[in-house]
DNA sequence: TGTACATCAGTGAACGCGCGTTCACTGATGTAC
DNA sequence: TGTACATCAGTGAACGCGCGTTCACTGATGTAC
């Protein structure tokens, strides 16, 4: 009945404990004290574990970073092996798991606290981003340094301005989407679901047919 | 010498004084107490203009995106009139706006904090947005509502999609510069500035003469 | 022009709060012999 | 198998800090007459 004096996963529980607190009360009253109130042991035992609230808020992000990888090469998985049927995919689980993790997610890509010379977060991060990167068409080319006089004309330029333009595509669909700002904006055009117009924008962008519409609009 | 007991415009004061907070401590270390040592008055100050912190950071975000919408005009306005030429210019000054005020574009588009039925605020960000929507191509129709039965299929619901894309990627690409994460990837492809990246990205999706490049990356 | 008075703008002391951090401690676990 | 002891994991009291907020106040401004 009585609660065992060592707790025996307490780092799971904390991290657990923290996810709660960000998905529930945002991450302004993710603290220390208020993770080891969730997690039902002393306001002193998170510091054993993590150091400080950097640390805490690290590791927690380099979880949420492991499973947005996962989840995206699940998706990535259930759908023909096709570039653009991939490319989509990602895209549909990349602006998904932030809809779905909205204070995990904020806490991955925008918070200041994390530490970055982290091994665990700077692994999780890396292997994610790479995905975005890892299809046929230009994944050999952002390994293979240029070796031409112009970096700027390489096929490895090339590659990287595809590679940031489809990231930056998704990220900032997902992020209006997490900030609320997509909703109002919608609701000029009645009748339409988030999830209608989120699809439509990624259809448009990652998996037109032959050249994808341009994003500038004109036909 | 002394100081005049009545600041005068201690309101504008206290906005600055609040902006230079943002900018070199960043937005936690913005707090009533610091906003008012910054600008020089007693601690209690503040709370007579802004009521409390919301108030003072809606007041500053405010303002931020008055600035924000002034700088893609004035942007847009030395730029041949031409919509991909027009379109370019907001990108370009959409991007760089983050980049010159990163603090005040974080909390304009991310602060949980911010008073949104503030009509300051609402005016403000809804004037900003309104210039991304307002080329030739689309802006008839995102006002224009749809009485066709299928509103999936509108002209207007076509227009909202196209007018989502290009936001995506524009705000995509300031907050994944804005947060550092734009800078680790680029370094793979050595010899490129983050510059050349950025103008390349917009060049290719927003500036591309027919169709653009489609972000799916494929020729 | 002068006086009285209301209103406004900012002061400074005080309060309670939750925070991170320290530290001696205690209970449990594991290992050496 | 049993005993001693080191190590580990979590406790709880205490600390100092900066915060938002309150409140009676004071100095300055403006207005009525």
């Amino acid at each position: 009945m009585s609660q065992p004096y060592h707790h025996g996963a307490l780092r799971t529980a904390l991290i657990d404990a923290a996810e709660n607190i960000l998905e529930r009360d945002g991450i302004e009253a993710l603290t220390l004290r208020a993770t080891a109130r969730q997690a039902g042991v002393s306001h002193a035992a998170p510091t054993h574990h993590f150091g400080d609230l950097t640390g805490l808020l690290t590791a927690l992000a380099a979880t949420g970073f492991v499973r947005f990888r996962e989840h995206m090469e699940a998706e990535q998985a259930n759908v023909p092996d096709h570039p653009r049927q991939r490319l989509m995919a990602i895209g549909r689980a990349y602006v998904a798991f932030a809809a779905a993790n909205p204070g995990l997610f904020l806490l991955m890509f925008r918070s200041e606290r994390l530490d970055w010379c982290s091994p665990a977060l700077l692994t999780a991060g890396t292997a994610a981003f790479a995905l975005l990167t890892q299809d046929q068409s230009i994944s050999h080319g952002l390994q293979a340094l240029p070796q031409s006089s112009e970096p700027a004309d390489s096929q490895a330029f090339q590659n990287l301005v595809k590679a940031t333009a489809r990231w930056s595509l998704m990220h900032g669909l997902a992020t209006l989407l997490v900030d609320g700002r997509l909703a109002p904006t919608a609701q000029k055009v009645p009748g339409v679901s988030m999830q209608r117009l989120i699809e439509e924008v990624l259809e448009q962008t990652l998996g037109a047919e032959k050249n994808g519409l341009s994003v500038s609009g004109e036909e």
